[in-house]
DNA sequence: AACTTGATAGTACAATTGTACTTTTATAAT
DNA sequence: ATTATAAAAGTACAATTGTACTATCAAGTT
C-alpha cells in the first residue's frame, strides 16, 4: 500500500492557497502554476487531487459558504427573533479582514464564472445557499407574528439578498465609500424597520 | 496630409466590440487579438487607438456608464418627486437586452479591475458617478420636504446605491432567480417607503 | 505628380497558460 | 526485504497572451 493522504484536507489548503493567490494578484492570476507554488506543490501534485482548474476554482468558492455556514452555525442565537436575524447578518458581512478575504474570492469568482459549466454550477449552488440564509433570516423576524403571504415573503427575502450583497461589493471594491460600521447600520435598520412594518399591520 | 479618423468614434467602436467579446466568452477571453478581430481590425491597428490593453478595457468601462448617463439625462420627468426617482432608478436597472448587456460588462471589469491601476481608476470613477446618481434620486424624494441633516441623507444614499448594484448583479448573475419585474418592484417599493417615512416626521 | 504622414496590416518574440505525460519517491502490506 | 501503488515531481507541448516592431496603404498638401 502506498502513502494514503487525506484528500479533503489537502483540497482546502490547495483552495487556500488560490485565495491567497487571488487576494493578491487577481482571479486572472490564479493558474494552476501560481497556485501549486502558493501551495508549496508541484502542478503535478496539484493535478492529482483537482483534474482541472475548474474543479479547483469551483471549490475554493464553495468553500467560502462553508465557511461563513460555519460561523452562523456555531453562532448561539439571542433572545428575539429580530436581535438573533442581526447576528446572523451581520456575520455574513465582511467586517474584518477574515470575512474581507473570503468576500473578495467569493465574488471575483462569481464575476469569473462567465460561462464555465463547472464555475456555473458552483455560483448557482453558493447563490442558493446565500439565498436560503436569507430566508431564514426572514423567518426569524415573522417568528410570532401572524403568518404573512409566502409571496410577500419572497419578496423580502429577495431585496434583503440583493442589499446584503450589493452592500458585501460595495465594502471589498470601494472600502473608501463604505466601512463595515455603515454597512452593519444599513443592514440592521433595514431589518428593524421591517420587523415593525409587520407589527403594524 | 495623410488620412484622418474620428479617434472618439473609433474608440467606441472598438470598445462595443470588447463588449460582444466579453458577453460571448467573458473578460479573461477579451484579449487584444480577440477583441480586435470582432471589430475587424488588425492588432496593430486597434494599438494605434488604445496603447494597451488596459486602457481599453477602461474605456469599455467609462462607456457603459456614458451611455446610462444619456439615458437618464433624455428622460422628461414626470410630476412629483417620488415618480421622477422611480423612473431614473429603474432607468439604471438591467430591464431589458441592452442594459443587461451594459450592466454585465460593467461587473464583469468591475469584479476584474483586482489591482490595475489603470481599471482601478476607472472603477472609482463609475463608482462615484452612480453613487451620485443616487444622491439625486434620494434628493428628488426629499424635495419639499422638510430638509434632513446631512448625516442621514448620507446613509439613504447608500443604502440605495447598495440595494440597486445588488440587484443588478443578481439579474445579471441568477436571471433564473430574479427578473427584471421583481427587481422594479423591490427599488420601488424601497423608495415609497422612504418617501411615506419623510412625511411621517 | 511627388511627398508627407497618419492609419492599418502583418509579423515576431518572449512569457505564460492548461493539460498530458513520464519519472522518482515514499509508504504500508506481504 | 521485497513489492505494489499512491503521491509528488518534473518535463513537454501546443496554444495564447501583451507588446513591439516593420512594412504597406491612403489621403490631402504642396
Amino acid at each position: 500500500m502506498p502513502k494514503l493522504i487525506d484528500h479533503g484536507e489537502r483540497r482546502e489548503e490547495i483552495a487556500s492557497a488560490a485565495w491567497r493567490v487571488i487576494l493578491r494578484d487577481g482571479v486572472g492570476a490564479a493558474s494552476v502554476r501560481s497556485v501549486a507554488a502558493e501551495a508549496g506543490l508541484s502542478p503535478g501534485s496539484l493535478r492529482h487531487v483537482f483534474a482541472s482548474q475548474s474543479q479547483l476554482l469551483a471549490f475554493a468558492m464553495k468553500l467560502v459558504i462553508d465557511r461563513a455556514d460555519a460561523r452562523v452555525e456555531a453562532l448561539t442565537l439571542r433572545g428575539t427573533g429580530l436581535q438573533s436575524a442581526e447576528d446572523i447578518v451581520v456575520e455574513l458581512l465582511p467586517i474584518d479582514e477574515e470575512r474581507v478575504i473570503e468576500m473578495e474570492v467569493y465574488l471575483a469568482l462569481f464575476a469569473a464564472s462567465g460561462s464555465d459549466p463547472m464555475l456555473r454550477d458552483a455560483r448557482h449552488d453558493v447563490f442558493t445557499r446565500v439565498r436560503n440564509g436569507c430566508r431564514r433570516i426572514i423567518y426569524l423576524i415573522d417568528h410570532g407574528q401572524n403568518p404573512k403571504p409566502e409571496a410577500e415573503i419572497q419578496g423580502e427575502v429577495t431585496a434583503l439578498h440583493a442589499l446584503l450583497d450589493g452592500l458585501a461589493a460595495h465594502l471589498v471594491w470601494q472600502p473608501t465609500e463604505m466601512d463595515a460600521d455603515q454597512a452593519r447600520g444599513i443592514i440592521v435598520s433595514h431589518l428593524r424597520e421591517l420587523a415593525s412594518r409587520r407589527k403594524n399591520d
